[in-house]
DNA sequence: CGGCTAATTGACATGTATCAATTAGGGTGG
DNA sequence: CCACCCTAATTGATACATGTCAATTAGCCG
């Protein structure tokens, strides 16, 4: 145990020094604690700060000025969210929680010192941006050239792969915690229409709906229909500096 | 004049020392001339390398299961792309040339350099990341939430606020380089469908076509209806290391 | 003067949104 | 344990935005 939940998160990549385990659990020295449905950051607050989450899930997103949402991401605990804010004053996305979750804020000043002194530390930390790039230009094609069915299912899969790749106890099943309206905020449909789609789902034998989990039958059919690529499985790491 | 088109479009942020321009410059010791239409990577292809474009106009896409094209993003003189070749051994995206086009690649591995010895580089690199993922939600949000009408709105906006950053004589005429379905592609419309909003963008006064430039005739107008947050205005560097 | 690609236009099809009920489910207080 | 309430899920009818198909025109290059 590091005491770090995002230090876990990288060891998973590379074995950390434990200079590199110290410099990460100082992100991590001020957890809080929230219920659902609080907010973190509103859009264009000032904002200083970045977070990692500990427990529980939180989302991003932005809301238009016809008052509709458009739901950015999911985080899941050992995720680090907020990081616009290593570029900008103002908060760029609303966060906010989606249950009960122990978050860590930590001051972008502290990346000064990540980037001085842990210049492997620095380097995954880019790395993990350009990942999460990649994940954002994934969905900008799923909004942009798939259909409603399409969106659904690979918002579903992407659950499924991110969540089992924090717990490799989950085979098929996962809780769902959003309603359709959120998940038609994230796939840029209409509650309504998320309603028929998980139904045409279910009925083509993919997905099944149980209490408030979500049963994967057909994972590989899952992904097939929603033209999903998943990446998570393997980063090249082979430029990385020397650890510190 | 450093020598480096990527060196040069940092030091509008920062001044940057003799030994950071000098570490960016080994970064494009190696250009090419490119045609238009030349393909750079290919979506899968293995690819350890990254680009800085000096000249010309470049972009990235997705082609989907179907045959559909996503454009993820353009590519203008003094940005770096293909990135994601830090965090993946295969090209996430396919990378073509818009016009005749110099091209710098650099390998990686040429990366470790920066983060060892040159933290406040990282630290600049982190930045960018950040604000392109920025962008990327911006145009999550413009697909998934906008009409067609605002979405090329938002487009042209991005455009011209963008090429105007790089040359400070442009007011309101840039070059439309790309076709009607190209603009489909990055928008996710039809290209029947973008000649109509096209239009209908000139009966509303906001847009002119000229020869085979573009007039934004209502600059206000156009970021209006679009959506439109510019937030290359600014970028918040208070936490940058210290140079070296 | 072809010959090619891109732009334009019209008629029509379809996917998704909208509006309006109704039903189901999960807490809470009595 | 029941009655109630509130939110989410579900369903049907209809409207509308965008896609599809097909044809024509414009523009450019050799």
């Amino acid at each position: 145990m590091t005491g770090s939940c995002f230090a876990e998160r990288l060891a998973r990549y590379v074995p950390l020094t434990d200079s590199e385990k110290r410099a990460l659990e100082r992100l991590e020295n001020n957890p809080r604690d929230l219920p659902r449905g609080a907010t973190i950051t509103r859009e264009n607050d000032n904002c200083d700060e970045m977070y990692v989450l500990r427990h529980g899930w939180a989302m991003s997103y932005l809301i238009l000025d016809d008052g509709s949402r458009q739901i950015l991401r999911l985080h899941f605990p050992g995720d680090m969210f907020g990081t616009s804010s290593a570029a900008f004053g103002e908060a760029t996305e609303s966060l906010v929680t989606m249950s009960h979750a122990t978050l860590c804020p930590f001051d972008k000043q502290a990346l000064r010192v990540v980037f001085d002194e842990h210049p492997r530390l620095a380097a995954l930390f880019f790395i993990i941006a350009q990942a999460e790039r990649v994940s954002l230009t994934d969905r900008l094609a799923s909004l942009g050239r798939t259909s409603a069915k399409a969106r659904v299912a690979a918002l579903l899969t992407d659950m499924l792969v991110r969540l089992r790749f924090l717990n490799k106890d989950i085979s098929d099943t996962i809780p769902l915690k959003l309603t359709q309206e959120e998940i038609g905020d994230a796939t840029g449909l209409t509650a309504v229409h998320v309603n028929r789609m998980m139904r045409a789902l279910a009925e083509d034998g993919l997905v099944m709906r149980n209490n408030g989990n979500l049963v994967i039958r057909d994972e590989q059919g899952l992904a097939r229909i929603a033209n999903y690529v998943n990446r998570y499985a393997e980063l090249d790491l082979g430029w990385l500096p020397a650890p510190r």
